[in-house]
RNA sequence: GGCCCGUUGGUCAAGAGGUUAAGACACGGCCCUUUCACGGCUGUAACAUGGGUUCGAUUCCCGUACGGGUCACCA
């Protein structure tokens, strides 16, 4: 025996990661990783009818892309394998049998038809204990007649059963809530609550985390360790992930509330990075702290069990674009031109001045899909009329406005460095002669090359990015509009 | 409905038996500025409720309300 950590990420590949999954992957990757202990991923995959092709490789890619990197999987080995639940089904026949013989599980050859007329019957819930007092003659005999059959766990009729949780406390439970939980299926494939309490321990998994939605159904899982003589493992429930309504009401995440699923995220433009300490704070937080930012690595070193929070979360897109915002300008250009590219949709002209133009950008962008609408006026200058110009501040009317666009027109013409600064203190001097703020100049000059009231940049750094040609064009027309 | 869990500003959240009850997002204002954004400063805004325990409770206990979860041959 010792005492490393070991935890698991066990999901049923159900085609896609929801963010709230991807929260439990990450705790469960943090408990094991702050004390140097072991994170492994099994797929759970006994719900034939729910399969979906490809949905393993989506939880495989997204463990990648969020750097919670496992040491024991499906594709990577280890020494508890096999990792893939469907390929475990002789070892849960085994261990059913062994229970069976315990006396602590039993054979039910209960038909669907009947368990359905039992649960109208019984406005207690249901309990299906009909085959709990077979004989082991009419077992036989059943069971040589080629019935099919179920395997249930006995539950304890009185008393209660309690455990406790790490973030919960000491959960109790009267036993007469327990049903008789179906562990082997008539197919013959394990259900969740039989399949992960033997991986769990064959595996060797020293903390179970993993949803508050299990809290209830915990002592039974309990109960099942018991009756094996197994040592129970640490419980370790999270808080739920909430989303708001329309109508202000909060439930459980789910599409219903936009793109909740790591992939559509990324599809949306939020990067990795940003996604995990962002849900890293939803449910946890660093005591005696106000940092919220954090790497992988920094989460490792201070994520403790302590700091997590007993109460849902409501997952709040504005602080995740806030924080993605955050993240894009920490970025170095260079990676920042590698994740914008694919969200660029629109041909960019040659003679434009494309380093300049993805750096204006990236000071204002809170997700990369935001860029395409942030510099298409860049390629093609938009429709506008000329109250555009009219600004209280700098004092821009429709008297003075064609007067200074037509008075920079041969300063700019007349420069062959078409640098920012070489613009920008060859243009400053006109305020001066003009008897107007050099703001009032640039107001004007900005909205002539960009047609918009707001941009990315400065006059000069718009003229700087489109180029000498356009900007004389964009020049021209704003002038003709008078 | 039974059972389980939860409840600090709109959201995430810190906090202690005695505090001016942090901080972040969002929102408003001001500053910076070549518009916007960034950044800086600043403002509005909270302990669900009733009863106990106590010199004192938002903090501890009980009830109530509200919210959520769970009661499958799904996980």
């Amino acid at each position: 025996m010792n005492d490393k950590i070991v935890t698991r990420f066990a999901p049923s590949p159900t085609g896609y990661m929801h963010i709230g999954n991807l929260r439990t992957a990450l705790y469960a990757f943090l408990i094991a990783k702050h004390a140097d202990g072991t994170f492994i991923l099994r797929i759970e995959d006994t719900d034939r009818e729910r399969l979906v092709e490809g949905a393993t490789d989506v939880i495989i890619k997204t463990l990648e892309m969020t750097g919670l990197s496992y040491d024991e999987g499906p594709d990577v080995g280890g020494d508890h394998g096999p990792y893939i639940q469907s390929e475990r089904r002789p070892i849960y026949k085994k261990y059913a049998e062994l229970l069976v013989e315990r006396g602590a599980a039993y054979y039910c050859f209960c038909s669907k038809e009947r368990l359905e007329q039992l649960h109208e019957e019984d406005s207690n819930g249901g309990y299906d204990r009909h085959c709990r007092d077979l004989t082991p003659e009419e077992i036989q005999k059943n069971l040589a007649a080629g019935l099919p059959y179920v395997i249930r766990q006995r539950m304890p009729l009185e008393g209660s059963t309690s455990y406790v949780d790490s973030v919960f406390g000491e959960i109790s439970i009267d036993n007469a809530e327990l049903q008789d939980q179906i562990l082997l299926k008539a197919d013959g494939y394990p259900t969740y609550n039989f399949a992960h309490i033997v991986d769990d321990y064959l595996m060797g998994v020293t903390h179970v985390v993993r949803g508050s939605e299990y809290l209830p159904s915990t002592p039974k899982y309990a109960l099942l360790y018991d009756a094996f003589g197994w040592e129970r493992p640490t419980y370790v429930h999270l808080p739920l992930l909430m989303g708001k309504n329309e109508d202000g009401s909060v439930s459980k995440l789910s599409k219903r509330h936009g793109a909740v699923s790591f992939q559509d995220l990324v599809l949306d433009g939020y990067l990795p990075e940003a996604i995990v300490n962002y849900i890293a704070l939803l449910g946890w937080c660093l005591k005696d702290s106000e940092a919220e930012f954090f790497t992988l690595d920094e989460l490792k070193s201070v994520f403790t069990i302590d700091g997590i929070n007993k109460s849902p979360s409501v997952f709040d897109f504005d602080k995740l674009l806030w924080f993605n915002g955050e993240y894009i300008r920490k970025m170095p250009f260079e990676d920042f031109k590698k994740s914008v590219s694919p969200f660029i949709k629109t041909a960019l002209p040659e003679n434009i001045n494309k380093d300049l133009m993805l750096s204006l950008a990236a000071g204002r962008l809170n997700k990369l899909s935001q860029i395409d609408d942030m510099i298409s006026f860049f390629l093609h200058l938009p429709a506008y009329e000329t109250d555009l110009f009219l600004n209280k501040k700098n004092k821009v009317t429709l008297e003075n406005a064609p007067v200074i666009l037509k008075a920079a027109r041969p300063i700019l013409e007349s420069l062959d460095d078409w640098s920012n600064d070489t613009l920008y203190s060859a243009l400053l001097p006109l305020a001066e002669s003009l008897g107007v703020k050099s703001g009032a100049v640039m107001w004007c000059l900005r909205i002539a090359v960009s047609g918009l009231s707001v941009t990315p940049g400065g006059a000069t750094e718009i003229m700087a990015v489109i180029g000498k040609n356009e900007t004389l064009s964009r020049l021209d027309t704003a002038i003709s509009k008078f």
